[in-house]
DNA sequence: CAATTAAGTTGATAATGTCAACAAAAAGGG
DNA sequence: CCCTTTTTGTTGACATTATCAACTTAATTG
């Protein structure tokens, strides 16, 4: 019986996390940019600006989500974008001022959340998973 | 700035085992259950017979998306219901020979796909994290 | 320069997720 | 007991997210 148990109860904590934010969005998600949208503005705050081919291989996701989402954010004003001067294709997105602002309190939402699941789990043990999410 | 990268490692990490089970579906999905379906089977597997309401906090989903994929799984032959004794409301949910037979080609591919990604990991730290998932 | 490859966009469609309303049975309290 | 409240599961309607292929434009390669 082969192992699975890692994908498994990486499922669960995912959705855990989903439920948790999801129960509370009309708190935080002032410009209602949803999961989606906030997954892409923090990961967009790390990589400040990126391509969006770096946003499809940071998130995983299919480059056609990744361009709605930008064009989604693009039009609440939370990020925009520069030409690339060495590639007229690539657009180089960041955050706009209103972007940063919302991701401060983005932040604070998720890791409100996050707490409370990670509850059971020591200091240590938070930084061991860490780590080795990390090295994935 | 509060921390936050284990819901962004995670995130991650379960969109990368999503895109590699998929991009592999056909080979393995010989029901087209997919994604959801295949959870449900396996989740079911590990905790037979089970009621709607266990599969939904189990798999942290909601109860409406349980009932169709119950339903699903129910019209493919995978899965039979039995009322049950003691409550007229619930009913217990098993895998049939067919969804059993099904789980170990479902297992066997997600192993596989999950030791590729797991592959930058030692065997300990594999345990690790196994460990500290379970505590969640 | 022609052919190929890479980046991004768009359209169409499928799969998942959410939420509220509902029926039926159980549980609890006078 | 009866009445009210809860629990369990189902359904409908809808929103969000995901997938896949076709296509445009620009870079790259030989």
């Amino acid at each position: 019986m082969p192992d699975i148990e890692i994908a498994h109860l990486t499922d669960r904590l995912m959705r855990r996390i989903h439920l948790a934010l999801n129960a509370k969005a009309s708190e935080f998600d002032i410009h209602s940019v949803g999961p989606a949208g906030g997954i892409l503005l923090l990961t967009l705050a790390e990589n400040e600006p990126a391509r969006i081919q770096d946003l499809v291989s940071l998130m995983a996701r299919d480059k056609a989500q990744i361009t709605r989402g930008i064009q989604a954010l693009e039009r609440k004003g939370l990020i925009a974008r520069a030409e690339s001067p060495r590639d007229a294709r690539v657009s180089l997105v960041s955050l706009t001022g209103e972007g940063h602002a919302t991701i401060v309190v983005l932040r604070q939402a998720i890791a409100a959340a996050l707490d409370g699941i990670l509850a059971p789990l020591s200091d240590e043990d938070r930084g061991v998973l860490k780590g080795i999410l990390r090295q994935l």
